[in-house]
DNA sequence: CGTTGATCCTGGGCGC
DNA sequence: TGCGCCCAGGATCAAC
């Protein structure tokens, strides 16, 4: 489940290897991930240079010099840069305990949907065994500003305010991890910093968002950022599939809080984690730290204070 | 406006 | 060892 921290992890990565490297083939398969044509993509992506990579929420945008090439790595997708030089991992290794990945390099094979062979021998492949991801190519500016136009702000950026965060939030009666999970308000948040991010503000998952009192709508406001920004500090995390431009899994992984921690202490209060379903989610939290019921006014400098 | 359920897809985990 | 079954889940869409 790649997320903002892990699109971003991949994308300095990515950055630092292959900014300026020119496109000498493509090599595709006939995928659903594509929604351009495999003519149009075979025709125009040779010759053209990777002038700049950018992120918007989890999408990947690479700036080529005459078109952008958009990637959304859905649920497995993993975009690596494949060297010459570099011997290739046998299959793909997991820790005997985690489970986690151990593969540096891989080759191409059956889930390697795209890639890219550059003119100095390297090349980037797009590779999603589960398929949900997609690419586009895009001609225009303006193709992209409509395929990002529903995304909300970008909550590492300048824009992500308070006040506009709690406009979001305004009048919506959904739950807030469904809000958080929609990508309209907040772009970049997925199932794991969600619950990460709800368990830090103190908030249970499924309250009503516009129930939420304003200091938890604050707290909440910063915990979103904070779990983020870990998550790029610690390289990502890796569940399963994901690793970053080098082929490395993450480390944040260990530093979670909540998810994945079913049936473990609370880091904050020792009870024991809970996974419910919410908007369809597996959803950890901690039921002493996020009460299910709106907190009492009465109570609520109290519990502010001790939160952070 | 809002929610629910289906859809896409495959590897992994589990029970037998 | 192997088979069948079920599940995970980001985003979108139909139905209500």
């Amino acid at each position: 489940m790649p997320e903002l921290p892990e699109v971003e992890t991949i994308r300095q990565g990515l950055r630092g290897q292959i900014l300026g490297a020119t496109i000498r083939d493509v090599e595709l398969t006939g995928c659903r991930i594509f929604q351009t044509p495999a003519e149009l993509l075979l025709e125009r992506l040779p010759q053209q240079q990777l002038v700049e990579i950018d992120r918007r929420g989890k999408f990947l945008i690479v700036r080529l010099n005459r078109d952008r090439l958009v990637i959304h790595l859905g649920m497995t997708g993993q975009l690596t840069v494949w060297y010459p030089e570099r011997p290739d991992s046998e299959g793909f290794l997991r820790h005997p305990v985690t489970g986690l990945q151990r593969v540096r390099q891989h080759s191409a094979d059956k889930h390697t949907h795209l890639q890219l062979h550059f003119e100095d021998g390297r090349s980037l492949l797009f590779r999603d065994p589960r398929k949900f991801g997609k690419c586009h190519l895009l001609e225009k500016e303006s193709e992209l500003t409509a395929l990002l136009a529903h995304l909300g702000m970008e909550p590492l950026s300048d824009e992500y305010t308070l006040p506009a965060f709690l406009n979001g939030l305004k009048g919506r009666k959904t739950s807030i991890k469904a809000l958080l999970l929609n990508q309209r308000v907040v772009a970049g948040v997925g199932n794991i910093y969600a619950d990460e991010a709800l368990f830090q503000a103190s908030i249970h998952p499924s309250r009503r968002a516009n129930r939420l009192r304003r200091y938890e709508k604050e707290r909440l406001f910063q915990a979103i950022r904070l779990a983020l920004e870990k998550g790029v500090t610690y390289g990502g995390t890796t569940l399963r599939d994901y690793v970053n431009s080098d082929g490395r899994e993450g480390g944040n992984q260990d530093e979670l809080l909540v998810y994945g921690r079913t049936e473990q202490p609370c880091p904050r209060c020792g009870v024991r984690i809970e996974k419910i379903v919410v908007a369809q989610r597996g959803t950890h939290f901690c039921p002493s730290c996020q009460p299910r019921s709106r907190p009492n006014p009465n109570v609520a400098v109290l519990s502010q204070n001790v939160a952070y």
